[in-house]
DNA sequence: CTAAAACCTGACTAATTGGTCAACTGTTTT
DNA sequence: AAAACAGTTGACCAATTAGTCAGGTTTTAG
């Protein structure tokens, strides 16, 4: 195809002939992010193309620069994005908590949020994999800080005999690893079911499997 | 920089004056292979150039060509390797087998792979959360009828009461998941341990805590 | 109502890159 | 030894694509 720049369908919500700037700033702005994500994940950053982003968002290509001055702009804000999700994702832990309850919300927080929102898992993966050239200083500070904080706490639970684990980073690592896989690993596991989709009991499916696994692994059942 | 081809450092191996054509093929193709493989992992498939997998193989672009036609058949070469070294990986599992034994070994096996070779599971991985567009048939034939082959066996285990899992399928996912996840997200991992790569002790570690957790799960310890 | 500001976009450009090719060197076969 | 074959390589080309820009339209502020 040519590099040639139209929309096609219009848009999704049918919009007003009057729109007030901050509005047409805010959707067209949701809307290439939600393009790009989607793109960045399919084809990885050299392959995902500023058209082809465009065609997906249903702008002309000039537009989406317009709004982020270049294509890693547009990764970095995507990465952002993904950053905040990350950060809500969290789960007060201090020494008082009862950890059973602490770790079975922790897991079904990330498995919903895998399930909900599939291709941010996809394309944070991708990028970590890929040496994490983007995400080095949220990796080195934040994500760093809150690990080490809640290993404290894990430690402090197995002096106190409240939990079975020695080494807190690698339940952890297994908790990500287990919950994430169902987003990253989407399209293996649904062909190993017999679909093309999840359906509405996967994600219970999974949470009733991993919760009871993972708390008996700590010793906590 | 340009294209233009050049060899910079001759060879890993130094090369005798004469050298069998079958020996050469042989050497530059592994040669070629190992740099694909390098260089698809950190770029991705379409940020990989052939130029670049030809610097790191220490030979001229042109040569490359040579050896695989285009771009796509060198990839699908470096994926032909990887499906084989996944089905080494395999461990004999009958109905007469003693759970314990054969669930320890998957788990060693899968995790000593991971260990010794990342980088070919970060290719898979990307793949695969790419939507496994050149794996389709490996996911659809060989994994499916390993996976639903071994499923039987497990459900046959559980029947007989001698594992606490229901699900056979989301067992086989978590071993996956967690085994493959310190390939797959090294920078992380390593990062979080305040190092810059895997020391020897690094696997022993994994494994220390990963086989008790993960026989307990199973209802095997 | 009007000027400024924000938004929109088709057409263009420079740079990158997969792939080809013809001429060359080294190896094998007869 | 010499023809046939395999491996090597610099130079080139066509296609793709990120990014620019000038001139347009719409919204907002005064």
């Amino acid at each position: 195809m040519t590099q040639n720049n139209q929309k096609e369908e219009t848009s999704v919500t049918d919009t007003p002939s009057h729109r007030s700037q901050q509005a047409i700033r805010a959707q067209n702005q949701a809307l290439i992010l939600a393009a790009a994500e989607e793109e960045f994940v399919l084809q990885s950053y050299r392959g995902a193309t500023m058209q082809g982003i465009a065609d997906r968002a249903g702008l002309p290509k000039a537009n989406v620069h317009y709004y982020f001055k270049n294509k890693k702009n547009l990764y970095m804000a995507v990465l952002r994005s993904i950053i905040q999700e990350w950060n809500e994702g969290l789960v007060t832990m201090t020494v008082d908590s009862d950890p059973k309850t602490v770790i079975e919300k922790f897991v079904r927080t990330k498995l919903h949020q895998a399930f909900v929102n599939p291709s941010r898992h996809k394309l944070f993966a991708i990028e970590v994999i890929g040496g994490a050239p983007h995400l080095h200083e949220f990796m080195s500070t934040t994500m760093k800080e809150w690990v080490h904080d809640k290993a404290q706490v894990m430690k402090e639970w197995h002096k106190q005999g409240k939990i079975g684990i020695t080494d807190p980073l690698q339940l952890l690592i297994l908790i990500w690893a287990t919950t994430q896989r169902y987003a990253e690993f989407e399209i293996e596991i649904v062909g190993l079911m017999d679909k093309t989709a999840y359906d509405a009991a996967d994600e219970a499916r999974a949470a009733d499997f991993l919760v009871p696994f993972i708390l008996k692994g700590c010793g906590l059942e």
